[in-house]
This record gives C-alpha cells, structure tokens and sequence, in this order.
DNA sequence: CGATTCTTTGAAAACAGTCAATCTGTGTGG
DNA sequence: CCACACAGATTGACTGTTTTCAAAGAATCG
C-alpha cells in the first residue's frame, strides 16, 4: 500500500529513499478507507489530515449562497486530498471532501508531515516541486477560467484531466468548470458531430 | 532600498535577519529600474528573474487567440512579478509582464534565491508561507470566477485588493475578472446608485 | 492644443442559465 | 424476473446576462 506513496515520493522529488526513510515514513502516516459518498472532510471542521490517494476517487465540493452544491476540486489516485486553506490555518473549511468512490488514503497531520519533511530531504524536496507545480497548474486554471468560452473549457478538461472524465458525473464535470450541466450537456453534443 | 525586502521577509517567515544574512541578500539581488510601459519579460523568452517591487505597479499579460490582449495578474509593492511556470521550468514564456508606472525592482535568479534558501532558514521559511498563501489565494480566484456573477466578482476584487483599484485601467481590470470592460463599465454605474 | 488612451453608452446578437419534462441506466426489493 | 425508485443525462422553450460592435464622451500626456 505505501508502494504508490514512495513511487511517488521519488518520482517528484527525482530521489531514492533508504529503508530508514521508508519506515520514518510507514510510521507517519495512518490508513483510511473510505465508502462511496462517506466524507472525508466536513463543512465547518478543520481539515487537519491531508490523505494521499492510493486507490479511488474524490472530489471537494461546497454550497453557494442559493444552496446549490458547488464541485471545484477532484482528486484521483496519487492526489492529496486537502482543503488547503484549512489545513494551512487551522480555520474551519467551507468546503466538504467526498469519497466518490471507495477509497483508500493514507493520512498525516501538517505538523507530522513538516517533521518528515526536516527528517527526509526527499520530502522537503518533494513538497518544494509540489508547490511549484500547483501554483502553475492552478494559474492555467484561472487563465481558462477567465478567458475561455465553456466549450474551449470542456476540451481543454477532457485534453489535461482524462481520468477525470469518465469517473464524475457531468453535473459535477460541469460545476468545476463553472457551467450549468444543461450547459455541458449542449456542448458534448455539439463536439460529438 | 533593502529595506522593504527585509521588512517583508521577516513578516512572511516571522524571524529576524541577522547582518551577515542581509549582506548575502544584498549581494544576490541586482536592483533594476523600469518605465511605464518598459518590459520585464517578454512573450517567449524565459522568464529567468524573478522581482521583488520596492516601487511601482506591472501587470502579467498574454495575447489571446483572437489577438485581443488579456491581463491576468497584477502586481505592486511587496509582490514578486515573474512568470511562475517559466521562471521554474525555464520554459518560453506565453506571457509578457510589462512596468504600468515607473518602477523600482530587485532581481533574482531562481538559482540564486534557491542556494540563498538553503544559507538562510528565514528565507526557505519564506518560501514555504509564501507557497501556502499562493495556493489559497488563487484557489479563492478559481472559486470565484466559477461561481460568481461579473458583478459578485467586482465586488470581491474591489474588496480584496484595493491597492490594484486605482492604479490600473478599467479595460484591464475587467480582462483580470473574466469580463468586458463595458460589462464592468455597467456592473460599476449600478453599484454607485 | 492635438493625439492617444480610457470610459461610457446604445442596440443587436450570442451565449449561458433556468425551469420543467422526458429519457436512460442502475440497483433494489418484492 | 419484474416493477419501481433513483440518480444522471438530455431536450425544449424561455429568460436573463454578457458580448459585440460602433460611436461618442472624458481624461491624460507630450
């Protein structure tokens, strides 16, 4: 179960990690399974475990100001499922983290997680690429999200994100690109001709 | 010159820098001056430095499809202006980042700043505090600009960055919320009733 | 002052959202 | 195995928002 951990652990951090690292590491973290549609993360808690997928799908969601529920994040297997505002500031999360699947997670508090970080260069390494790749990724998002009609959003979601597309229902598909599904619904036909 | 640097390192990772350390700071960075209108990066080079503001204002802007100019991010005093994913991965930049008043900057290469982070701990303390509030704040932008109207986002952005209201023009500040600058010229005519 | 840039306005068109109804597929219990 | 419920996807008609295009009005700068 911690194979994915560590295959993604160097593959990030383009390191090897010695047996030493890899216990340090087993002991650090603690599994989780979840069930389809069991949360992880509860509107109003604080997010204090960040979980690493290694099996499963999930997704971050919350309700607008009408009541209707919002998707704006998924996360598959070799994601870390977190509320990042939460999780950084300790502050209650607005949002909610459902398993859309059955899931299995391996979890670490930020506290033990900055620790392993001092221990294990790898991981300092590792949360420094992290973080550079986030913030680009998230600055594409915005750029789309902006500047993008819904269809030039939609293909460029089936293009990046493909082991999304099959594994979330459209209305969800279509809240995190911030269209209606009726909207998204339109659109797939279009591009079907 | 040095000063706002230092102020703003120490606020960020909450320590205290002691002379030897601002003396490595102030060999690394290189001052340069810009005018109104004087480029930083240009589309298509690598974005190689990264800029500390000590005075002045510059946007980040591309070039759409259409050939219609599109501004995407804004930076003043206390921010740092380079192109995330070129300046990381030294790739040709899609973006230009353009001086909008006479401004004042501090460059850094990211080798440089990396070896400074690995000599000073305020600085990768820094890096870290910076990389967590990044994150936050642009998944605040992408929630936003998913779930609200013009208006709703015109609101947000009046209130979350005033330092940006009155220094950039309205066309530039409606490109940066997703919108038109006669939707924003409306949106704004409605709120002052 | 004249040129340039920025902002506002109006009218028409395009786009996306809303609401309601229908269709489809899946799984459950009788 | 069938009937049913349920969640998801699609469709149509309508509404409302935003864009587009064109023009004119303000503000700024050399």
């Amino acid at each position: 179960m911690f194979e994915n951990l560590f295959n993604y652990i160097c593959r990030y951090a383009n390191c090897s990690l010695t047996i030493e690292e890899q216990e340090l590491i087993k002991n650090a973290f603690t599994p989780k399974k979840l069930r389809k549609r069991q949360f992880f993360l509860q509107e109003g808690d604080v997010n204090r475990y960040t979980g690493f997928i290694v099996k499963g799908a999930m997704r971050q969601c919350c309700f607008d100001a009408k009541g209707v529920e919002q998707t704006v994040n998924f996360f598959v297997e070799d994601y870390w499922a977190d509320e990042r505002e939460s999780f950084t500031l300790m502050t209650p999360s607005k949002y909610c983290i459902e398993a859309w699947e059955d899931t299995q997670l391996l979890m670490i508090t930020r506290q033990d997680f900055l620790d392993l970080a001092v221990r294990i260069p790898c991981i300092s390494e590792m949360f420094r690429i992290m973080d550079d790749r986030h913030a680009i990724a998230n600055q594409k998002r915005v750029n789309l999200s902006i500047g993008c009609s819904a269809e030039k959003r939609y293909e460029e979601f089936t293009a990046n994100h493909p082991q999304f597309v099959n594994r979330f229902p459209q209305h969800q598909i279509a809240s995190y690109l911030g269209i209606t599904k009726e909207t998204l619904s339109r659109v797939r036909k279009q591009s079907v001709r």
